[in-house]
DNA sequence: ATTATAAGCTAACGATCGTTAGTTATAAAG
DNA sequence: CTTTATAACTAACGATCGTTAGCTTATAAT
């Protein structure tokens, strides 16, 4: 399985961009990386917009499949303990940011978010708004199964999963500049033990 | 008072790199808006990354001064219930985030992170490393004085603050749609509310 | 009153920007 | 074998980039 031509200007404008953001990326910049002549990009995408456009939109469609689908949570539910599910949780989650595409793509939305409503939305929409979403009926049947004590599910998802994104940005600072990671890995250990300790059935 | 051309240059720069990112404005933009030629700005600024870099001490200096001094803390403490400390704490953070420039230069550290080692340095060290030291020392303070159950202090501190950044992300955002932040503030309400809970005596 | 300094101006430098027109090579489809 | 489509190429377009040289003017110190 070989790599094309399209395939290759966008994971290296990925990159790029990431790093740098859109508007310091030239044209040039990226087809020199690939391997071609800035003309020849145009055979591929119509513009350099098209290109972050084309980024974001394979972005929304590959994060919309992290969560699991809800048909078969009770099922999931019922045989996990809260524990072990968010555990499970949080490791597709650091799999899918330690994947170097999803960080790069995170770092992407993060220093485009004022320049392109698209990102903010995403970032909005998919990535909290989503995610919250989920954890909020998660906890939801949590506490119908009595798993866990009685509180506004809402805020459970927001109490769990906020320091999550914070701690995400600390991981990705310190990955981009090659840096250990232990401590902050350490730190996400620790919030999800407080966070089970204060919701966990005495 | 009247405000001089450096600081024309100044704030008109940090608003317009905090929307575009460094290399998505020209000395051009920034001096029209000033209303000075390009070349003037030249005996203000010795290049364009010194005005970025200038930005980035201003802040740095700026947000020192955001967290209480040590030697005032005990007395703080000792006057204050947890709730009212925490709750005062949280107005002093939103009011420099709710400034204009605060908000500004918060979007411009999240879009130059990648392209700026300083940036990178700031966040992590700064707003991430002094918030939490500085929390740490409270918690480690009210345990002492028997105010909230014993916990590791520095687990408190992220549990408190690293929700409080999250939030502020999505603030920052929907202020600059010009959307209501109703919903977030409710959600800081809801944080606070949740933290108390769990860690006052019962 | 003279001088020095600061801060504005005009004009231009070479470099690079995103994009296009026109051409050529390759390989699949008829 | 010819046609067609895809994707590479060369060359160049006008626009804009950060920065500089050299000149003028207003302010303030000597």
């Amino acid at each position: 399985m070989t790599i094309s031509t399209k395939e290759k200007i966008f994971y290296i404008s990925l990159d790029l961009f990431s790093q740098k953001g859109f508007s310091g990326v030239s044209i040039r910049e990226i087809t020199r990386e690939v391997g071609i002549k800035e003309s020849s990009l145009y055979n591929h995408f119509s513009s350099k917009d098209e290109i972050l456009e084309s980024i974001f939109n394979f972005f929304r469609e590959d994060f919309s499949k992290t969560l699991p689908p809800l048909e078969t949570l009770n099922e999931i539910l019922q045989k996990h303990s809260v524990k072990s599910f968010l555990r499970a949780g949080l490791h597709n989650f650091k799999k899918y940011m330690e994947d170097e595409t999803g960080q790069k793509m995170w770092r992407l939305l993060q220093v485009e978010q004022f320049r392109s409503p698209l990102a903010r939305e995403i970032i909005l929409h998919d990535l909290y708004g989503k995610t919250i979403e989920f954890l909020e009926i998660v906890f939801t049947k949590f506490i119908e199964f009595k798993k866990i004590r009685p509180y506004n599910p809402k805020v459970l998802a927001i109490e769990y999963q906020y320091p999550v994104f914070s701690l995400l940005t600390e991981y990705n600072i310190l990955k981009f500049d090659g840096k250990g990671t232990a401590e902050v890995e350490k730190k996400l250990e620790q919030h999800i033990d407080f966070f089970l300790n204060t919701i966990l059935e005495k």
